[in-house]
DNA sequence: TTTAATCATCGTAATATTGCAATATAATTA
DNA sequence: TAATTATATTGCAATATTACGATGATTAAA
């Protein structure tokens, strides 16, 4: 019926899937890409370098935020968001994760 | 109107953004780890496995074919998936230059 | 306090994804 | 050839995502 059956995975599946979701749109790379060269940015500012509506970009920040990639704090007017240090690590390590599984199983030109 | 501006972005961006769509569903990771441990795998026995119905696994792994991180070369009545070593080997190569970019302009905590 | 500026939220339309039953296809076996 | 086995495809219903205009909330300046 179209909802995905999360109680059939366990938790670390469920995580990276969701986390992999994060980044499963090419306006969210852009933003987080803008974010690590710029350190910080502001909605507006994006709706500049991106070419999407304002509303559209606020809900991307929203995603971004809402599984703790990106943090806001006020500046005034605007908004300053950055990127999370800490889950950005777990993030790596949970992808980095994942590569190992392959590459430790599949030493040389042996596998398939 | 609900359709992504792929238009808007890079080249780069843009396949990041697919191969982490690939991911972004834990049945996929779950069929991606199997196909990994088991070195091999066929329709049949993810079912098992998994727990989903065999029309969704084979959606599942069709997808995870279409991007070409798996590939199947048929058995007699079955199908044997396997890892696609170069392809998995480039998406490592995306995820971890975007992890990479952070990891270069944020050498301290001087960061955010 | 009005005005302007900036970001968030709401409502909605278009599109995409998820899951499964039913059916189709392909290969092996009787 | 007919039956069996294993996977793929189709069609559909439910749900999720994407995008944006309109509107709301908040802060700074006039």
């Amino acid at each position: 019926m179209g909802i995905t059956k999360t109680e059939l995975f366990t938790t670390q599946q469920n995580e990276l899937a969701l986390i992999a979701k994060a980044f499963a749109h090419p306006a969210r790379i852009a933003i987080l890409q803008y974010l690590v060269k710029s350190k910080s940015c502001i909605n507006g500012t994006l709706v500049q370098e991106l070419g999407l509506a304002q509303a559209t970009i606020s809900q991307h920040l929203r995603e971004l935020k809402e599984i703790g990639l990106i943090q806001g704090s006020i500046e005034g007017v605007s908004v300053s968001y950055c990127i999370n240090p800490e889950k950005w690590e777990q993030v790596q390590g949970l992808f980095n994760g994942l590569f190992d599984e392959l590459n430790n199983s599949c030493d040389s030109d042996s596998c398939c």
